[in-house]
DNA sequence: ATGTGTGCAAAAGCTTTGCAATAAA
DNA sequence: TTTATTGCAAAGCTTTTGCACACAT
């Protein structure tokens, strides 16, 4: 269901060199090494997302639902994945080993696919802080519309 | 849960005048004009949300929960509403009885509170269209962060 | 009179939790 | 050996659906 045309071709890092990466933040953050956590790791490298739980089931026959979705949440805890909301009722997970430049989507509300939109050109935070006294901001933006193909 | 903090507080349209404008959009939709109905309407106009469908329910005793789900989705296809996700699995609903000037908002990440932000400042539509070919485009926006009370 | 709205109960759907068995360090 | 992880089943939650009754036009 979740079809992604991903914006970056190649890669500024190797794979290996990303997975070994990977695996060393899960490390630092005290979660153990074990097949299945090795599996998702490669998984995401090939299939960076955004996808859903069940992209990933259906893609890596053998794991267990709950095995998934705790694997994502310390993913999410050790900072390889960010959990991603469409507001379709599903949580969605995309690889985030460059956790400074950060991106959005456009999504096919006909076909859900899904695009990356490379720039982030919402409001500087440093502007809603001083017009709204909240700190530590952080932002969600998605945009939804018709892919080519839909139109 | 909710508690939203309006950003302008003087109404350029009169309560009466807004009410009847409301009721006349789900006439022209096609809705019958009740009892529950006109109590969610006049409710929304002095709480204009984003409220989740418990925030509405408490708020107006003796309103069955079906009953609300069922009118949130007639007033959204009306156009008296609008959906709003802010990711954390309850579904809001606030006033848009002026469909041109969309906002979006800030959410405390600690204890809910909610403020607006009057100015959109993403990307223009025209130029996520030139970049990705899609049609049609709407987006999501919100910040999440720590209000002036919870820093 | 006809079709829509309402309320209760039940179902759906995704995500979490409990717990005993298994594997990592 | 001590602590984390896994898998199955069951529970949790919000939201949706079915159906008979009540209400609006």
């Amino acid at each position: 269901m979740s079809k992604v045309h991903p914006h970056s071709p190649t890669a500024p890092e190797s794979r290996d060199s990303l997975f070994l990466r990977a695996m060393n933040l899960l490390k630092t953050a005290g979660y153990k090494k074990t097949i299945h956590r090795e599996t998702l790791v490669r998984f995401f490298l090939v299939n960076p997302g955004p996808l859903t739980s069940e992209d990933i089931q259906k893609r890596t026959k053998g794991l267990d639902k709950v095995t998934i979705y705790r694997s994502l949440a310390s993913f999410e805890s050790a900072g390889l994945l960010r959990k991603i909301d469409f507001g379709d009722g599903l949580l969605r997970y995309e690889l985030n080993l460059n956790d400074g430049e950060h991106h959005h989507h456009v999504i096919c509300t006909q076909c859900g696919r899904v695009d990356v939109i490379d720039h982030c050109e919402a409001s500087p935070v440093s502007h809603i802080e001083a017009q709204t006294g909240y700190r530590s901001i952080r932002h969600s933006l998605e945009f939804f519309g018709l892919c080519p193909q839909c139109q």
